[in-house]
DNA sequence: CGCCTTATGTACGATTTCGGACATAAGGGT
DNA sequence: ACCCTTATGTCCGAAATCGTACATAAGGCG
């Protein structure tokens, strides 16, 4: 059903990879190991040490914490434009939240200690996973904002437009019961949200395959979250030279900057 | 009426600064700059480039995300055991956040191309700026949750105890507003779960001043989230020689981490 | 002391989401 | 073609929180 997966893979197809100078990316290649990645597979578990970063290349993998009582949140996901375990060189080998993939497809691993001694180097690699891990934090700090002010329409949307970005086709295998576990909400609740944005004729969908059929009016029915993060990743992650283009309509975030500015009630008195 | 502001003030009351071997800190010494950081002060602005990172001593500054429409969410909260901007070392010299004091205190600023410079040394002060940098992430990942999942009330346990953490004294000043702000929430709704917790006996408040007396139970009534956030602090920040130690009865992650591998419901028959 | 600002307390219906129960339907496997 | 698993649709009362309005009280300041 699926060509994609025999197509040619390589690293390049990595933002990460693909944005480093030839020579540092020539030391690391022989180091990169292509590996399928299935849906559902536990990239990282909480708690535990990495001993590989994973660069991916068609795959898009979802970062969670479960709950005691075994509901979820997500923290961010991270596909062709990231790495999943940046505390390899952050230097806390392991984080309490758990990676997921969520789309099936491919990736690139690196051990451990090659990414920590090439990283250490200082390099545009290092320079490069900075800014990524930044771009990577404002995606974490908007996903609690848009979970204490967002609807779940709204929290749908952002969810579909970043794994839209980090896919190549704009059919995404996604049942109600997955987005449900990512965003933390009842499966009932994405099915509800999901219908009306059908109705809108904004989506299709059918049995865990999804649709996006007007990108922009989604982008105009997501919250300023989504919005924010894109213009975030793209300032701190200049379009590396060759993977493909992705089409978008966000609002920019200079725009939603001016308005967001306007000040905090609590602070303001006290300022 | 408070004899602590003119008490003497060292950059070694800053834990990251405190943990720096002597050679170290004596070359970033004459840079570091004392900084009173009253109450309201934005630290740092939305989208603005930043021209000194801040290392708190006596001071809590607290990250916001204000909306378009105006309300906010807190992203993270850092005391004396961090430090704010970490965008100037992290290559993106800007968040869309903002920071704010909201505890008055002093702390001791660093101009940019300094921490930059000492930071591609990559010696200890880099190690240790990674690794409060992922603890950061946590706690920022850990609002998300607790933003998803848990009351008001637990999060104001949560809040209550991560400003304790970054306190010398047992009272804060903090009005239900000021708090409201930083949850997110209505202030209404911080009024009635401080008043819960109050006739529980756990808090006595009055007018934006709030004492916590009995801090093991109301450890027990905040969520996971707290003890979470805590353990990943002590873990990738153990604890540096000088600053005064604290107290603390919190759950270990350890105990917490084993509950919440049970699993999440739609990854579970997917993998 | 008395005023006046600001903090806190309380109540109400409205809204969103939850938790659970159930009905329908799509599509793969035999 | 049929069955059977799994995905989706819908409904219900319960709970939390919201938005609003207002009452009370604490404490600084003249």
């Amino acid at each position: 059903m699926r060509s994609l997966l025999s197509v040619r893979q390589s690293p390049r197809q990595n933002q990460l990879l693909a944005a480093l100078p030839a020579a540092d990316y020539a030391r690391l290649l022989p180091h990169l190991e292509l590996v399928p990645m299935p849906l559902g597979w536990a990239v990282c578990e909480s708690g535990e040490a990495q001993g590989h970063a994973f660069f991916p290349t068609t795959s898009i993998v979802s970062s969670l914490y479960v709950t005691e009582d075994g509901s979820s949140a997500e923290i961010a996901v991270a596909g062709n434009e990231g790495v999943v375990g940046v505390a390899v060189f952050m230097g806390g080998e392991s984080t309490p939240s758990r990676a997921v993939v969520y789309s099936a497809g491919h990736g690139y691993r690196l051990g451990s200690s090659v990414l920590k001694a090439e990283f250490s180097e200082g390099g545009s690699l290092q320079q490069r996973l900075l800014r990524y891990t930044q771009a990577l934090m404002t995606q974490t700090a908007q996903t609690a904002v848009c979970n204490r002010h967002h609807s779940v329409e709204q929290q749908l949307c952002r969810l579909l437009l970043l794994s839209l970005d980090r896919s190549a086709a704009d059919e995404l295998t996604l049942s109600h019961e997955l987005i449900a576990g990512m965003l933390g909400v009842r499966r009932e609740g994405v099915t509800e949200a999901a219908g009306k944005l059908r109705k809108a004729g904004l989506i299709r969908y059918s049995r865990g395959r999804m649709r996006v059929l007007d990108r922009p009016r989604l982008e105009a029915r997501a919250c300023e979250c989504y919005a924010v993060v894109k213009a975030e990743y793209e300032r701190l992650l200049p379009e590396a030279p060759s993977p493909a283009p992705r089409n978008s309509s966000y609002r920019s975030l200079a725009s939603a900057r001016a308005s967001r500015l306007d000040g905090l009630r609590a602070f303001d008195r006290a300022a």
